[in-house]
DNA sequence: CCAAAAGTGTTAAAGCTACACCCATGC
DNA sequence: GCATGGGTGTAGCTTTAACACTTTTGG
């Protein structure tokens, strides 16, 4: 749960939200080995949190997701699963929330749905770390990638657990669906895609083996022949094929 | 999405439910070869709905729905799992809405949140079928056992839809997770265990092979030597031992 | 020529498929 | 005995695991 709009929270116009309820996104992608998530740093308190949302009473929920998304990262088109409903009385933490709007200089009664108990759903999302354009929100200082095994100790409400759930998630899916890809560019090489499975699995895994594996899948299409300028065999090229 | 209370609707605190959400329970029950799903019949209407509630704003959701599963079948320690969530505007059908309304005697106002768009959790749950005890809410003439394969044409909003999911999800996790036993009596022969797993994959399966695999797992106890009657071998008995 | 990384070959173990076969029981 | 369903054995295939080997390229 974050701020979603540009505007004042003094001008925003709480009514157009469905009440109690909210979205968290767990922004994953890759760079120079680690795996990494997207966090916001709320203004003028230690709080980082997961980028999120409220839904509009006129708009689908995915597609308010794939709204904070954009908001987020600037792009379209993303890789997003629901992966859990967190919805215990315990995530609650109204002084929290009210910490942030506070240091953010707005005020808000005490009765509002805003400090009450969220009910919030919990989305995962694959994206081409290069390509995505971190952007803050009107609440926050920054919009930063952290490499998931290096996350700061001090996160909003239950953010830590929402991303030990979606970083599981994206483990069992791992090789039950073909969406590693979504964490690449057009084009890799092969020792990518499995540095891409090594880090998320966290274990190292045989090269001949995996190579096979990718290739039987029929999903691969070796474009180029070589690559440039390292002491050693240049390695293929490959681009992920609809299929 | 339904009543859950058994009050009318008139006596109810809406005020102690959390407005726009709602629950959804597709209960799986195994008898006599066949899936079934429990739907509830609404009184003086034509239409056929999930068991369903809403969520009150002191409890947690998962206590929701085993709240819900406990009032529509006495059972508690059910088995029961998150799917999805169900949140797109084109499901929302206030004069499907009203039309139960009414059809039970009360009077809402059109603004009322009831009558709004709705976000829906959507659960599964597996339950012992000798053991519930299926029971209709207050604005329900019944609460009664269908075959997956022969639903009621006509039913609330997009609960066919919702139907849909949780069967292809049960399939999906079927063989990933350890949960085909929830569905069978305590103890059970290789041949009850094979047709459960046939009937809701929707595909024969091989003897051999199948009693192999269920035995490798180490997951059954072999219980009594023989059962009685029948004009063959007599089949062993197992039990599930949680691993 | 050597080190480093890419890619292919090869063999053994493990798992799965498909069918054949034996067991127990009521008619 | 024979039909029926329960349970085990086994041959053949496919998949996986582990390691050896060749290829390319900069130093």
């Amino acid at each position: 749960m974050a701020g979603n709009s540009e505007q004042k929270a003094s001008q925003i116009d709480w009514a157009a939200f469905m009440p109690g309820l909210a979205l968290d996104a767990v922004i994953f992608g890759y760079h120079n080995g680690q795996l990494k998530i997207l966090l916001l740093e709320y203004k003028n308190t230690p709080l980082f949190a997961l980028p999120g949302g409220f839904i509009q009473q006129d708009e689908d929920l995915n597609n308010a997701a794939k709204r904070v998304l954009h908001e987020r990262t600037a792009l379209s088109n993303i890789y997003l699963e629901q992966f859990y409903v967190f919805g215990d009385l315990s995530r609650h933490n109204a002084s929290q929330l009210k910490q942030i709007i506070v240091a953010n200089g707005h005020f808000i009664d005490d009765s509002h749905w805003l400090l009450q108990r969220f009910i919030s759903v919990g989305y995962y999302a694959l994206i081409d770390f290069t390509k995505a354009i971190p952007t803050p929100d009107a609440i926050s200082d920054s919009c930063q990638w952290f490499d998931i095994t290096n996350l700061p100790p001090v996160m909003l409400e239950d953010h830590q657990e929402i991303i030990r759930k979606a970083l599981e998630t994206l483990q069992t899916d791992l090789d039950r669906k073909l969406i590693g890809f979504n964490l690449l560019p057009e084009t890799f090489t092969m020792g990518d895609l499995q540095g891409l499975y090594e880090t998320i699995l966290g274990k190292p895994l045989l090269r001949p083996a995996f190579q096979r594996k990718m290739l039987s899948l029929g999903i691969l299409e070796r474009i180029a022949k070589k690559q440039t300028g390292m002491a050693h065999k240049a390695p293929y090229l490959y681009k992920f094929i609809g299929g």
